[in-house]
RNA sequence: GCCGCUAUGGUGUAAGUGGUUAACACGCAGGCCUCUCAAGCCUGAGAGUGCGGGUUCAAGCCCCGCUAGCGGCACCA
């Protein structure tokens, strides 16, 4: 691996110095919650369970013209689905105006901020013109060699002002990232950045340096786009003479071309992941390893009591973490796997709902055979959308026949009807009807007709559920009951030729 | 352009302070089992650790340079 790690790490130096640990996610309302996002919300989460601390929701929405409270509730549906509840809030920044117009005049006050009268348009075309010279180009600072006298002067004549920050000329800033270690920088190449812009909202580096100070944030545990500005942050802690919390940046989740994921990767909220029928549980294993490793990769099926358990800062990875669909769908079928078909219940239910096939029955009376299929069909389901699919026959009458299965499994052999009628005859007077006596029955006839019992099962497979692909066909004719099966496999044989 | 970060099979991760034949999982190929498929079990292909130097008896781990990718550089967050 590349560089040095933090030093001489030692667990409990995750929590040092602090009683409490706090975490937030901090989310602005400008899209819903895509794959990054949950997976950011997910470490803290499971950072403040591992250490009984307290995980925060804070709405960044200061950009008016970004945020919409639709967002907001996308958010925290998606938050919902994947399980990660929240101790406090959401608290919205956009009620917490007054305090961050405050904090920015505090500044102003005590000489660490100035008034800033510079047309943002003028600046924005010089910036503008710089980039495509490629050059680089930093805010001169103007305003900050404004006198006293001008300034006031400024302000009575109702000039529109923002205030920027004095970032120090010489020197360094330098912070040490839990993740990537110490990271300097010369203060030379900050800018003076906007803290307060002239309509009066704040930007992000003044609201979130206030915000995670007045929350008392312990640990700010975010994606490694905000490296990067983290240095200014610092900045505006030590400015406010407070000390900065624990920093720890996770790497960023690419598409499979190793770009930022977008739109063009497909599904990228979570809530598109329960469509597609995940379950959280998976969802929050697979988010889990985007970026993070227990440090054993033979075990890799975790579930959320044991994500709590190995969560650690230390295990973060530093390079970016590529999505890989068919790893998630892998283990969205392992979990399905693992879980009882009494965890699965009401998952499943609501994908029965979903289809219109779901009766109360199945709740109540019926409740112990629904379980039994729902055990039957999730050895082989990848998402809970396959207990629809290839469950409705168990759950229906009307389910569509494979033409391929139809083909290869009733129609190769021209005995299958013959064949399907009499397993039909002595179904009907079987009993009891269970495992071992249609087994017993439906062989027998094979030796009797001198016919491989693979064929009456394959042409009973599909007769009874129109496909070639199910469980093993006992499970499945007791599943599908004495009468259906029986009326099944007369009616698809009424349409076979002799 | 400036600043920062990263780099191990197709993908995700291992390989405590440098020390055998670079391991595990997904995926892929083949086989066993078998009523189909999946699961399970067995076997196999696939990297010599981005490139180039250096230090050392010894480098995936340390140092330097380069390249590439990613991120940031807004009165966006």
């Amino acid at each position: 691996m590349g560089g040095p790690r933090v030093s001489t790490w030692e667990p409990q130096d995750e929590v040092t110095a602090v009683s409490h640990v706090r975490v937030r996610f901090a989310p602005s309302p400008t899209g819903y919650l895509h794959i990054g996002g949950a997976r950011t919300a997910l470490f803290n989460w499971l950072f403040a369970r591992k250490y009984g601390g307290t995980f925060i929701l804070r709405i960044e929405d200061t950009d008016v013209e970004r945020s919409s409270p639709e967002m907001i509730e996308g958010i925290i549906e998606g938050l919902r689905w994947l399980g990660l509840d929240w101790d406090e809030g959401p608290y919205l920044q956009s009620e917490r105006l007054a305090l961050y117009r405050a904090r920015a005049e505090e500044l102003v006050a005590s000489g660490w901020a100035y008034y800033c009268f510079c047309d943002p348009e003028e600046l924005a075309a010089k910036r503008q013109r710089a980039l495509a010279e490629k050059r680089t180009w930093k805010y001169e600072g103007t305003c900050r060699r404004l006198s006293a006298g001008e300034v006031a002067r400024r302000i009575a004549a109702g000039h529109p002002r923002a205030i920027r920050f004095k970032v120090p000329e010489e020197g360094v800033t330098r912070f040490t990232d839990r993740v990537y270690g110490e990271i300097e920088v010369r203060n030379e190449s900050i800018e003076d950045f906007v803290l307060l812009r002239s309509d009066g909202y704040p930007t992000y580096h003044l609201s979130v340096v206030v915000d995670d100070a007045d929350m008392r944030i312990s640990h700010i545990i975010r994606g490694a786009d905000h490296l990067s500005n983290t240095p200014k942050q610092v900045l505006l802690y030590r400015a406010f003479g407070w000390e900065p919390p624990v920093f720890a940046h996770a790497p960023l989740i690419l598409g499979p071309d190793r770009q930022r994921l977008s739109k063009r990767h497909g599904a990228m909220s979570v809530t598109a992941y329960r469509d597609m029928g995940f379950l959280p549980e998976a969802m929050r294993n697979f988010l889990a390893l985007l970026g993070w490793s227990p440090g054993d990769p033979s075990r890799e099926i975790l579930r959320t009591r044991e994500l709590i358990e190995l969560f650690s800062l230390e295990g973060i990875s530093r390079a970016n973490a590529i999505f890989n669909f068919e790893k998630a769908l892998w283990m969205n079928a392992e979990h399905l796997r693992a879980m009882s078909a009494a965890e699965l219940f009401p998952f499943v239910r609501a994908e029965l709902e979903k289809e219109g096939l779901w009766r109360e029955e199945y709740g109540q009376e019926r409740r112990e055979w629904f379980l039994r299929v729902v055990d039957l069909l999730k050895v082989r389901a990848r998402t809970l959308r396959d207990f629809v699919t290839s469950g409705r026959p168990y759950f229906s009458d009307d389910f569509p026949m494979d033409p391929e299965a139809v083909q290869k499994n009733l129609r190769t052999n021209s005995a299958v009807k013959g064949l399907l009628l009499e397993l039909a005859d002595r179904f009907e007077r079987l009993e009891p009807f269970d495992l071992q006596t249609t087994e017993r029955v439906l062989r027998g006839l094979a030796e009797e007709r001198g016919v491989k019992a693979g064929v009456i099962i394959n042409a009973a497979r599909t007769a009874l559920t129109g496909s070639a692909v199910t469980p093993g066909i006992f499970d499945v004719i007791v599943a599908i009951g004495r009468e259906r099966a029986v009326r099944r496999l007369r009616q698809v044989a009424a349409t076979l030729s002799e």
